[in-house]
Parts: C-alpha cells; structure tokens; sequence
DNA sequence: AAACCGCCTTGACTGCAATCAAGTGAGACC
DNA sequence: GGTCTCACTTGATTGCAGTCAAGGCGGTTT
C-alpha cells in the first residue's frame, strides 16, 4: 500500500513497548510468534501517506512510535481530519472488519512507525483468541462514542465552543501545568490542521485564535498556547446556551 | 428503567421474526434459551422514552418491532437526532460495553416492542460463544462509519445538501419506485425530526422543503415525498463542489 | 362552538463564518 | 543575496442559516 518512500525497518513485537496497553495485550506467546512472523514495518516521515481512502484494505495497521492524522473528504474536496491516532492504536479495523476498503485516510504527522499485520493472520488469531475480538469491540465502541459526540457537536455549536473544546481535549495529552497553575500545551498540529479538526476554513481558524487572545483565553505562540485559566477556557465552550 | 405507561408483553426469542437477522443469530438453542428466560419484553406507544441519557446501563435491548430514534444533547439543550433504529437492532451495546451510563436517548417513534436483555447474561453469551463478539464487533465498525460520515457531512456540507442525502439515505428503507420511474417517499419523521437529523432548526427545514420544491427537486405532503427525478436530488447534494 | 395546543410555515432581521483578495514572514533552494 | 513556496494573518464583503415574532392549520378538549 502508499509505495512511496517509507523505509522497512525490523521491529520485534515481544519487546514492544506500547503492546501493552493495546488490544493486542491478550495474546499469548504463541500467537504473538505469529503477528511478529507476519508483520511488515515501515517508518514514515511527517506528510507521508499510511493509507489512502478508497484503497483496498488488506489488513491493520499498528503504530509503534509516532502520531498519526485520520483525514476524510468529502466529494467536493472538503476534507476534515477526524482523529489523531497515538502509538499503540491500531489503523484500518473498521474497514478490515467491515470487509470494506479504506473509508479514510492515514498520514503521519511526526516521524512514526507503523507494524502492518495481515488480514489472514488478524483472521485466524480472532478465531483463536476471543479476548481479542472483545478488546476490539470495547475499543470500537469507545471510537463510536467519541465519533457521535463530534458529529453533534458539528453540528450544533459555533466555532468558537468547537475550538474550546479542542483545546480541552488536547489538554489531556499535550497539556502541561505551569508554575502558577496555569497550563501549557504544547500542540502536534498545524493551525490548518486544527481547522480541519473542527470543519472550518484557515481564516476562521486565524480568527478564532486572535479572539481567544483579545479575551485573555488563550496565548499562542507557534505550537504552544498558554492557558492562564481553564475555566475561562470552560465559559467559551458555554457561551450559546444559557444555563 | 425509565417506569412509565409502557406495558410488559411477553415474547418468545425462538419464534422471533427478526432475530434471523440481527446478531443474536449465530446463538445455539441452549444459548438461546438463556435469553428467552432472562429477557424482558415491554410495548411502547409513539414519544415515549426507552431509556435517557444519563441513566445507568444494565444491559442491551433489541427492538422486535417498530421504530426507535436515537437522540443526544448538547449542554446547552439542543438536540439532534443521531439515527433510527428498526427491528431486530440491538440498542444500548456501545454503553454496554464501554460500561458507561447511557450516553444518548431512545424513544418510540411508532408503536414499539423492545425485549431487554440482562447485562449479566449478555456477558455470559459473550464468553460462551466468540461469534456472537465478532458479529456486535462487526456492527459496531458499520455504525462508526455511519458516525464518521454523519460528522464529516455536518462539517462541511451546507444545509440543502445534507437534506438532500437525508432523503437518499431515507430511499433505501422508506422508497417505493412510482409507474412512470420517479420515486414515493413515505417518511416516519415529523418535519422537526427531520430538522433535529441534519442538526438544523425547525424553520431551516421548512425554508428547504420549499425550496426544493420551488426547484421541483421534490413534491412534499404531509410525510409523503413526490421525486420526480432522483438525478435532480443528487445534483443538490453536490452544488457546492465545482467536480 | 369556542378555546387551546402542537406542528408547521412565513416574514424580517441579524450575525457568524465562508469567500475573495492581499499581504507578511519563515524556511528551502538556486 | 534573491526568489519561491507555503503557512498564516488580516481586511472587506457576501450569504446562509439562526433568531425572533406572528400567524395558519388540524386535532383535541371543554
């Protein structure tokens, strides 16, 4: 998938740092001997396509290292950028499961390596091992979840709440608390990417940042935005509505 | 849950009509058992509510007949209506499984009969019988893709086109071909549900059905709609896009 | 019949975010 | 050094959908 310039690297899936915390942690050995056979690992630099929407899916896509953006578009070339995905977070099951091809695309962000794994071998370790179908099965319902809360948020409140509400997210990832309890986060994205984040143009993205300045909300500087208080941060989620 | 004028009935899993179609298929007759005897099955009349938002989640419900809609709220009190649910879905896994309280709303659009199913005997069938993992898994990757292209079309698609798809989507389930090639619709949705299924206000929908009418893009009584020309409707879906 | 209610429609107005258009600044490449 | 490109910003304008307010219509109640 993506031929491109993406190197082959050799990873081993028994010292992997990050299999502990995914879905893959319920495997035994023996069936951990046969994801380390089948994989195939590349690393990827920043702009580097993982996968495309629309192109067949042969399988899942696991990231060791690095950060990971899930873009969709629709037809008339909008495109948003639905989630970051994070080492350890497993690409293209949906799809794989589905049986559909890619319905999204993938594209590192940082420098990140991904470990694919066959879709015979996903096949047969889910015969195997049904822990691991119910790990997935919790992790996509978490997925549906937050995929909902987007949607109606989208759907129903103003940029600026939206763009608030990002920041909040970000927070639990990227954040940092300062010296005087106020918080730094230190964002992996672009400000076009963020924009693409809540569905709206690089203008408005521009804009809502300089208000959120003018409003003592929120410094930014490149990447990092300075926070002098959350709850401020909170109101501008709330302002629409009057409770 | 949510005790109310809803009535018990009582139901048979073996006979089911729908259970043919839905998850619980791939379950033995020993397994089956188990459900008939813990179930509980309760009829619904149109509005009234199968369980909120909020409230604790014991176990799954399968609709045997009727129709559920899906709703969820903002904080600020504005609603939308994230899908319909008809016979033979089950509703309530996410929050299930997540082991979270109910994170959205299902209420009886038409007169319904819902069978409950215990939390306790749903996680027994889950490690009796991997299939019956596998299957929900496999619903869940379609209902995330579902979500995924709900938020993506909220983003970024302007009001008619979002209407426009509304009814597309509405022609698999609720269109009848007419004599002469155009399209009948017969819709189960007021017009503020259909508002609240685009995450738009009343009055929107009302200014866009008279617009597509003006535009004889469709014809609209009561719930019923007239396409003279399906290509017409998909046109508008696509009138922001030069491609 | 009259009053009421919820759903829907219509009109006038407002405001938010998209669009169009320029301009700035930083890093890459020649 | 110079220019190219790309991300970002800023300004001016437009247009779409939200809001506010009023009225119509059908069904139910009294």
């Amino acid at each position: 998938m993506s031929g491109g310039s993406n190197r082959l690297t050799s990873r081993n899936c028994f010292t992997c740092q990050t299999r502990g915390k995914t879905e893959w942690c319920v495997l035994t050995d023996e069936e951990l001997e046969l994801v380390d056979q089948g994989k195939a690992c590349r690393e990827f630099l920043p702009d580097e396509s993982i996968f495309h929407e629309g192109d067949p899916c042969g399988g899942v896509h696991c990231i060791e290292k690095g950060l990971v953006g899930i873009r969709k578009m629709t037809a008339g070339g909008d495109e948003i950028l639905l989630r970051l995905s994070h080492p350890g977070d497993t690409l293209g099951y949906r799809s794989f499961l589905a049986g559909d091809d890619h319905n999204n695309s993938a594209e590192a962000l940082e420098p990140t390596v991904i470990c694919s794994i066959e879709g015979s071998t996903v096949r047969k370790l889910l015969s195997m091992n049904p822990s691991l179908g119910l790990r997935f099965l919790r992790r996509a319902a978490k997925d549906l979840d937050a995929a909902e809360e987007m949607a109606l948020q989208s759907a129903t409140l103003p940029v600026r709440a939206r763009f608030a509400h990002l920041l909040l997210v970000m927070k639990d990832r990227y954040g940092a608390i300062g010296k005087s309890g106020d918080l730094i986060l230190e964002l992996p994205l672009s400000r076009q990417d963020m924009a693409a984040m809540i569905g709206i143009r690089p203008e408005s993205m521009s804009r809502t940042i300089r208000s959120f300045e003018d409003g003592n909300i929120a410094i930014f500087s490149g990447r990092q935005v300075h926070v002098p208080n959350v709850d401020k941060l909170l109101d501008a989620m709330n302002i629409p509505d009057g409770f």
